[in-house]
DNA sequence: AACCGCAACAACCGCCACGCT
DNA sequence: CAGCGTGGCGGTTGTTGCGGT
């Protein structure tokens, strides 16, 4: 009501950005900040830009302290683990990685890091298919997909996962259903995107929540925090723990993960990871999130999720008593965060003359 | 040298949540 | 309180450059 348009879409240039732009566009910034009013600044400055356009711009690629390109491995196994823990919030994962972008994380992750635990996955099969005696002789993740899924009824497709013992390097405590307090503080610190979606996890678990606690509302109340993680994983419980596919909104990841997709990736970064402390430890935390301890022994990463697709011999009423463990999983996280270097926190990014 | 395919990256699009009017 | 504007985010598309043939 009464505000101005977004932009005149007829005036506004598209395309990159010339450099006498990013000059002005850089400077105006520097010097007045963005005035907490990204649609107007184009005008002020004389740009014939759409203000997101700008936005996107000074974010990704004007401000201070950029970096691009040259990614580390140790950011590498940074952006697996946390892809495996909370999907494709490429926001929260930039803001682990000091002068990172989420564009260029997602770039990252598209174009190289994806490819890159494919091909250690395919590698991982053809291994695997040798050892099997040919059994398997899928060339690739999605035709192993599909036939895990077509024959999920029959057979069972994937090697027989064996039952470890559980416990983990990284906690001693041992796992408790009845830890609702537990369960709650890690629901509710998951609060950021924990909606109505994930009600059939506080009712599989059983929670008990005063009335109205574990609605949007009330979690928003404890998001001091800033921690949006977990509505992939969430969702992914909720899939597991019911035995069939309930994808909550926008969990592409829970649907690759269920499908198998997931589980290479889980596998391949197993290995990324396993010489990586800080990453093992967040791998740790994130994958027993999934899939409890089990999952992460050895590399052997694998077999919840692949499992559900096989939907073989494991029995699920016991499969998501060993996958969940949320008392566990809520130290290790706190744990996980606290061990984390200081830079590392999570926290929200702060710009130079951002609102 | 020209063409083609692919990888990498920049930018746009559309949706959603939130706050303002 | 409804409607709208804005900011923020993730997905997708477009562009460019490079290597191979």
């Amino acid at each position: 009501m009464g505000r101005a348009p977004c932009c005149d879409k007829a005036n506004v240039k598209k395309g990159p950005w010339s450099p006498e732009e990013d000059t002005k566009l850089k400077s105006y910034i520097e010097q007045h900040g963005t005035g907490g009013n990204w649609i107007a600044l184009p005008q002020k400055i004389g740009l014939k830009r759409c203000g997101k356009s700008c936005r996107l711009r000074w974010l990704n690629y004007l401000r201070p302290n950029i970096r691009h390109g040259g990614f580390s491995e140790e950011e590498d196994n940074i952006i697996c683990s946390l892809y495996v823990s909370i999907g494709s919030r490429w926001s929260v994962i930039a803001a682990q990685l000091p002068g990172r972008t989420d564009n260029d994380i997602k770039n990252y992750w598209n174009t190289r890091l994806k490819k890159k635990l494919l091909g250690k996955h395919r590698k991982e099969l053809q291994a695997r298919n040798k050892g099997n005696g040919g059994i398997l002789k899928q060339e690739n993740s999605s035709s192993l997909l599909l036939q895990q899924n077509s024959a999920q009824q029959l057979h069972p497709c994937w090697p027989q996962i064996p039952v470890l013992p559980l416990s983990s390097p990284y906690t001693n405590q041992s796992p408790s259903f009845n830890d609702q307090d537990s369960i709650r503080k890690l629901l509710i610190k998951l609060g950021g995107r924990f909606s109505d979606d994930y009600q059939p996890i506080l009712d599989g678990l059983n929670l008990q929540f005063p009335h109205g606690s574990n609605s949007l509302s009330s979690t928003q109340q404890i998001q001091e925090e800033q921690v949006h993680v977990g509505s992939s994983a969430l969702g992914c419980m909720n899939s597991i723990g019911h035995n069939q596919v309930q994808f909550g909104q926008s969990n592409e990841y829970c649907a690759e993960l269920v499908q198998g997709q997931g589980s290479f990736i889980t596998t391949a970064i197993g290995e990324m990871v396993s010489s990586n402390d800080y990453s093992r430890r967040l791998l740790g935390g994130s994958l027993e999130f999934f899939y409890g301890e089990e999952m992460i022994t050895d590399n052997k990463i694998m077999g919840a999720c692949a499992s559900s697709s096989c939907g073989q011999s494991t029995n699920w009423g016991e499969t998501s008593s060993s996958l969940m463990y949320p008392s566990l999983v809520a130290s290790n996280y706190e744990g996980v965060r606290q061990e984390m270097p200081r830079e590392c926190a999570f926290q929200e990014l702060s710009y130079p003359g951002a609102q």
